[in-house]
RNA sequence: GUGGGUAUAGCGUAGUUGGUUAACGCGUCAGAUUGUGGUUCUGAAGAGCGUCGGUUCGAGUCCGACUACCCACCCCA
C-alpha cells in the first residue's frame, strides 16, 4: 500500500521542476534588480506573532492556522503568510536600525488548514516582498512595479491590477460609521454572516457573494469618499505615479483583504483565466504593523505572490517555461573494462564542468542511445574495445549526426572546442582555442546556467 | 464547515440495455542478422476495475455506506 501525501500538498516532481526554477529566478532577479535582499526565517513561529499581526478575528486566524505545541511548550504556528515573520526577524536582528529603507524579499512555503481547490492548497509557495522606513507614494508604486515586472517576465498579459485604498485607522473609522448606518435598515434581508459581520468587520459586507447582499451592497458608500486628507493625497499620487509608469489597474473599493494588518494602499493581481481562486497576488501598505510587533513607528509595505497559481496561469496562457538542463555528454561504455574507462572519462568531463553521464545498469548499445536521446544529451562518446585500443573513440554530435574523431588522451581539451565551436561557430576554437587552452579548464567551461 | 462531480494498468482513456481469460493510446522493457539514437514494425511486462457490503445464476457495469480526489461557496496567494 502506497501511502498518499497529506492533503492540499502537491510534490514538485522532477518533470516540472523547470517551470518552479523560471519563476523563482525571474521573481529573485527582478527582486534585486529592484534592490531587495532575501530573506530566510523559519517555517513556524509562536502563535501570537500571527495573532497580534494577522488579526484575531481574521479568518486564517480563526480557523486556518496549523498550530502544534512543542513538549508542553509554548505554542507554534506553521507560517500561514510570510509578512509577520519577516518583520519580526527585521525587529530581531536590529536591521530597522541600519537605516532606510529596508527591502527584503523570500521565497517561501506557507500552510493553511482549508478545503482544497484550484488553486487553493494548505501548503503553498509564495514569493514576497516588505519594504519598510518610507511613507512615500512612490514605495507603494515600486512595489507594485515590481509586482507587475514578475507577472510581465512570466509571459502573462490577462492579470488585472486592482487597486484601492481603505484608509488609515482614523478615517476607517468614520467610513464604518457610515457603513454600518447604510446597512442597519437593511440587515434584515441580509445573509447571516453579513448580520455578523455588520458589528465586527462592517467592511467585508462590501464582499459577499450572495446575490441579496450583493444588490444591497452596490449603493453603500465607498471608502475613496471617506479618506482624510492624508490618504487621499497619498492615493491620488500613487495613481499618477502608476499612470506615469503606464500601469493599467481599476480602482477597486470592494477590494478590503482579509488580513488586519494593512492601511490605505491594498491591492490584487487577479487572472480570470485559473478559476475561482484568481488572485494571483495581494499586498498593500501596513503602517500600524511594526509598533504592533514592538518596534518604532515605521511605516512599511509588501506583496505576497502564489506561486503554483502564478504557474497555472503561465500554463492556461501557454507561457514557455525555462528548458531543463541536459548532459553535454554521455558515454556509452560496452563492457566491464570500457566501464572503467567511461566512469574516469566521465568524472574528468564533469571537473571541467560539464554536465556527463555514463551507463550505470550496464545496457546494451542500442538502448543507451536511446537513453542519450530521451535526457537529451548534446554528444555521444561510445566507449568499447575497440576506442581502449586504438586509443581514439568519437564524439557524436546528437543533432546533426555528425561524428569527430577524438585521441582518449585529449579528451577534454577537445570536447571543449567542439562544445565552443557548437556554440559560437564552427572555427571558433581554431581561432581562440590556444588562449582558452592555457586557461584553466573551469574558466574556459560554460557555466550551463 | 456546506454543496456538486468523479473514482478502470505509471499516465490518459474505452468499456453498449449487467454475461466468456477487462480494451486502447502514451510510457517502460526487449527484438527487427552481427557496436549507435530520434521514424517505423513486432513482441513483452503491467490493472481485475477506490474500499466494504448488498441485488443477481452472473457486476467495472445496478443499489448503499465509507474513503480519496476534483470543483464551487467561504476565505485568500
Amino acid at each position: 500500500m502506497i501511502l498518499k501525501r497529506p492533503k492540499g500538498t502537491q510534490d514538485i516532481t522532477p518533470g516540472v521542476i523547470n517551470r518552479w526554477r523560471t519563476v523563482e529566478t525571474a521573481a529573485s532577479g527582478l527582486a534585486e534588480q529592484f534592490g531587495f535582499r532575501e530573506i530566510r526565517t523559519p517555517v513556524f513561529e509562536e502563535t501570537g506573532l500571527y495573532v497580534r499581526s494577522v488579526g484575531d478575528t481574521s479568518d486564517v486566524v480563526t480557523k486556518e492556522m496549523y498550530t502544534v505545541s512543542s513538549k508542553g511548550d509554548d505554542a507554534f504556528t506553521l507560517r500561514p503568510e510570510g509578512t509577520a515573520g519577516v518583520i519580526r526577524a527585521l525587529l530581531e536582528n536590529g536591521i530597522l536600525n541600519e537605516g532606510f529603507p529596508q527591502k527584503v524579499y523570500y521565497i517561501i512555503p506557507c500552510y493553511r488548514h482549508e478545503k482544497p481547490q484550484a488553486g487553493r492548497f494548505r501548503e503553498f509557495r509564495q514569493f514576497g516582498v516588505e519594504m519598510a522606513g518610507s511613507a512615500s507614494p512612490y514605495a507603494d508604486a515600486e512595489i507594485i512595479l515590481l509586482a507587475a515586472s514578475v507577472l510581465d517576465a512570466c509571459g502573462l498579459e490577462n492579470v488585472e491590477l486592482h487597486l484601492n485604498s481603505i484608509g488609515c485607522p482614523e478615517c476607517r473609522a468614520e467610513y464604518r460609521k457610515a457603513l454600518k448606518s447604510y446597512f442597519e435598515p437593511h440587515i434584515g434581508e441580509m445573509c447571516d454572516t453579513c448580520r455578523d459581520r455588520l458589528e465586527k468587520n462592517p467592511m467585508r459586507l462590501l464582499d459577499c457573494k450572495s446575490p441579496v447582499c450583493k444588490e444591497i451592497a452596490k449603493n453603500a458608500p465607498v471608502i475613496t469618499d471617506y479618506l482624510c486628507g492624508g490618504c487621499r493625497e497619498h492615493f491620488e499620487k500613487l495613481k499618477s505615479i502608476l499612470d506615469g509608469y503606464e500601469i493599467k489597474y481599476t480602482v477597486d473599493p470592494r477590494i478590503v483583504r482579509g488580513l488586519d494588518y494593512y492601511t490605505r494602499t491594498v491591492f490584487e493581481f487577479i487572472s480570470n483565466d485559473i478559476g475561482a481562486q484568481g488572485t494571483v497576488c495581494g499586498g498593500g501598505r501596513y503602517d500600524g504593523l511594526i509598533s504592533e510587533l514592538g518596534g518604532q513607528p515605521t511605516p512599511a509595505l509588501g506583496f505576497g505572490m502564489g506561486l503554483e497559481r502564478l504557474i497555472l496561469c503561465m500554463e492556461a496562457a501557454g507561457v514557455e517555461f525555462d528548458p531543463p538542463k541536459t548532459p553535454d555528454l554521455y558515454i556509452a561504455p560496452m563492457g566491464e573494462r570500457a566501464q572503467e574507462k567511461a566512469a574516469l572519462l566521465c568524472d574528468a568531463v564533469r571537473r571541467a564542468g560539464y554536465a556527463a553521464e555514463f551507463d550505470l545498469i550496464g545496457r546494451g548499445i542500442k538502448p543507451q542511445m536511446r537513453y542519450a536521446d530521451k535526457v537529451g544529451a548534446k554528444f555521444v562518446c561510445v566507449l568499447g574495445d575497440n576506442e581502449l585500443d586504438s586509443g581514439e573513440a568519437k564524439l557524436k554530435n546528437m543533432k546533426t549526426g555528425e561524428e569527430t574523431p577524438v585521441r582518449l588522451e585529449d579528451f577534454i581539451s577537445a570536447f571543449n572546442s567542439l562544445l565552443l565551436n557548437e556554440m559560437f561557430g564552427s572555427n571558433f576554437s581554431e581561432e581562440f582555442g590556444s588562449i582558452l587552452n592555457d586557461l584553466p579548464a573551469e574558466d574556459t567551461a560554460p557555466n550551463n546556467e
